[in-house]
RNA sequence: GUGGAUGUAGCUCAGUCGGUUAGAGCGUCGGAUUGUGGUUCCGAAGGUCGUGGGUUCGAGACCCAUCUUCCACC
C-alpha cells in the first residue's frame, strides 16, 4: 500500500519557540496538534467509558498496549471481533505501544537473543518471545491507525557503554520492523502508520545518531522515547532540543510516556506533537488533582470540609458539578466513583491544556502564554 | 453474691522462659507515581501496657488488692 504523504499537516508554527500546530489525518478522524492521548493499555482507560472520552474528555485518539492486549485476551478475539476499534467500541484513532516497555519492565522474567526478547507473561507464566517482526504483525492484527516498533527503553541511569549497546539493538529490530511492515498490508483495509522511536539515554551524541537513524527510516511520524525515566527535567529538554533539531519538521513528533502538565508544555515549545501520559489516570486514582491553579492531593485532610467545586475552571463536567469535600470522601472511601471522577477531572484537564496550547500557537500567544502556565500548573495548592 | 474470663496505639489484636528503645494489621496524617503488573508503594504521628501496691538487678508478663467488661451459676 503506498504511504500517506500527507498524514501531517502544519497549519501555524509560534514564532517564539519551536512550537506548531497541525492536524494528524487517520483512517478514524483528524487528530488536531499538539494532542494529549490516554493510555488505554488493555482495551480500556481505566475507570472511563468510552461514551465519556468522546464527549466530557473530548479524546482524539487513545492508545492501546500490545503486551497487555497480545496476553489478555488475545489477538485472535480481537481479529474476530474485526479490530479493537470494535471490539472496545471505539470509533477515534489508536496507538498501540509495541510491548517493549512492558517487556523490559519485566527485567526478571526477560531474555534477549538475536532473535528478539523472551519473556514469562505476568498472568500466567507462559512462555513467549517478541521479535521486531511479530510485535508488527501483532499490531497489525490490532488494527491500531498508529503502531510502534518494538525498542528498547533504556533505563536511566546507565553507562555509554550500555547505552550504545542498547541503541544499536533498537536500530537493528528496526531495520527488521521497517522490512516486516513494507512487506505486510493492513488487515482490515485502512492504513496504518509505523512509528521508529530515537533512544540513547542522555547522551547527545548516540540521541543525534539515533535522531539520523530515525529519520532516514523516511516513516510517516517519528517518536522519541527514553525519556522522562528518571533523569532531571533539564537534560529531558536538552534532548528534546538535539533530536529535534534533526527529525524531519514536516512530520509529527511523539514524545512517549511524558509528563506532567509543565513537561508537556515545555515540550510543545520545543517542537513536539504527540503525548501520552499515564501520570492523569494513575496520579487521579490515587487523590492527585490537576487544575488551573496547581495540583492538589485531594487525600489531604484541609479538603474535609471544602465544598467549593473540585476545579472552578474545570475542563469536565464533573470538575464543576462536584466538590472537592465530596470527591475526598468519595477517594479516602476507596468507592469507584472517586477514582472516575478523578481520573474525568485530570484527563480534561489535559485535554484542555493541549487544546489552549493549540489555539495560542494558531493566535500567536504562545510564548508568553506558556511561561505564565507553566508557573501556574507547577503550584502544590 | 460465687466462680471463671478479660483489660496493651483510634479499632482488632500479638507480645515466647521475666531481659535491648513494647509490635502488627486496619484507621489517621503526609509523600511518591511520567510509552499503566498500581484498590499500589514509602514515610510519620499515635502507648502512664485499666489502677494502686509488692517480688526482682530487671515486670506488659509473676504475687496481692481494686476497678472495667463479658460469661456461667446461685
Amino acid at each position: 500500500m503506498a504511504e500517506n504523504n500527507n498524514m501531517f499537516i502544519i497549519e501555524s508554527k509560534d514564532k517564539e519557540t519551536n512550537a506548531r500546530a497541525g492536524t494528524v489525518k487517520t483512517a478514524h478522524g483528524e487528530i488536531p496538534t499538539p494532542i494529549f492521548m490516554p493510555v488505554g493499555t488493555a482495551g480500556t482507560v481505566k475507570g472511563i467509558l468510552q461514551s465519556d472520552l468522546e464527549t466530557d474528555i473530548k479524546a482524539k485518539i487513545i492508545l492501546g498496549n500490545t503486551y497487555h492486549l497480545y496476553l489478555r485476551p488475545g489477538t485472535d478475539i480481537i481479529n474476530r471481533a474485526g479490530g479493537l476499534h470494535k471490539f472496545i467500541s471505539w470509533r477515534r484513532p489508536i496507538l498501540t505501544d509495541s510491548g517493549g516497555y512492558q517487556v523490559f519492565s519485566l527485567s526478571d522474567n526477560r531474555k534477549l537473543t538475536s532473535e528478539g526478547a523472551h519473556f514469562k507473561s505476568h498472568i500466567d507464566g507462559s512462555k513467549h518471545v517478541f521479535t521486531p517482526e511479530n510485535t508488527v504483525e501483532i499490531q497489525r492484527l490490532i488494527g491500531a491507525d498508529i503502531i510502534m516498533a518494538f525498542d528498547e527503553c533504556t533505563p536511566w541511569p546507565c553507562e555509554y557503554a550500555y547505552a550504545k549497546k542498547s541503541l544499536d539493538l533498537t536500530h537493528q529490530w528496526l531495520d527488521r520492523a521497517v522490512i516486516k511492515f513494507r512487506s505486510t498490508d493492513p488487515i482490515y483495509g485502512y492504513e496504518q502508520f509505523l512509528f521508529p522511536i530515537v533512544q540513547g539515554s542522555t547522551f547527545e551524541d548516540l540521541r543525534r545518531i539515533s535522531a539520523e537513524k530515525i529519520a532516514s527510516c523516511n516513516m510517516t511520524g517519528n517518536a522519541i522515547g527514553g525519556l522522562s525515566v528518571g533523569e532531571p527535567a533539564d537534560e529531558m529538554y536538552k534532548m528534546i532540543e538535539v533530536v529535534n533539531e534533526i527529525l524531519p519538521a514536516d512530520k509529527p513528533r511523539y514524545l512517549m510516556g511524558v509528563g506532567t502538565p509543565a513537561n508537556i508544555l515545555e515540550a510543545i515549545a520545543r517542537g513536539i506533537d504527540m503525548f501520552d501520559c499515564v501520570m492523569p489516570t494513575r496520579n487521579g486514582r490515587n487523590g492527585m488533582l490537576f487544575t488551573s491553579e496547581g495540583s492538589i492531593n485531594i487525600r489531604n485532610k484541609k479538603w474535609s470540609d471544602d465544598l467549593s467545586p473540585i476545579d472552578i475552571n474545570g475542563p469536565s463536567e464533573v470538575s464543576t458539578r462536584y466538590s472537592k469535600a465530596y470527591l475526598r470522601h468519595l477517594v479516602m472511601s476507596g468507592e469507584n466513583l472517586g477514582a472516575q471522577i478523578a481520573s474525568l477531572h485530570n484527563l480534561a484537564f489535559y485535554l484542555n491544556l493541549v487544546t489552549e496550547a493549540r489555539k495560542k500557537i494558531i493566535e500567536g500567544e504562545f510564548g508568553k502564554w506558556k511561561t505564565m502556565m507553566v508557573k501556574r500548573v507547577s503550584e502544590r495548592l
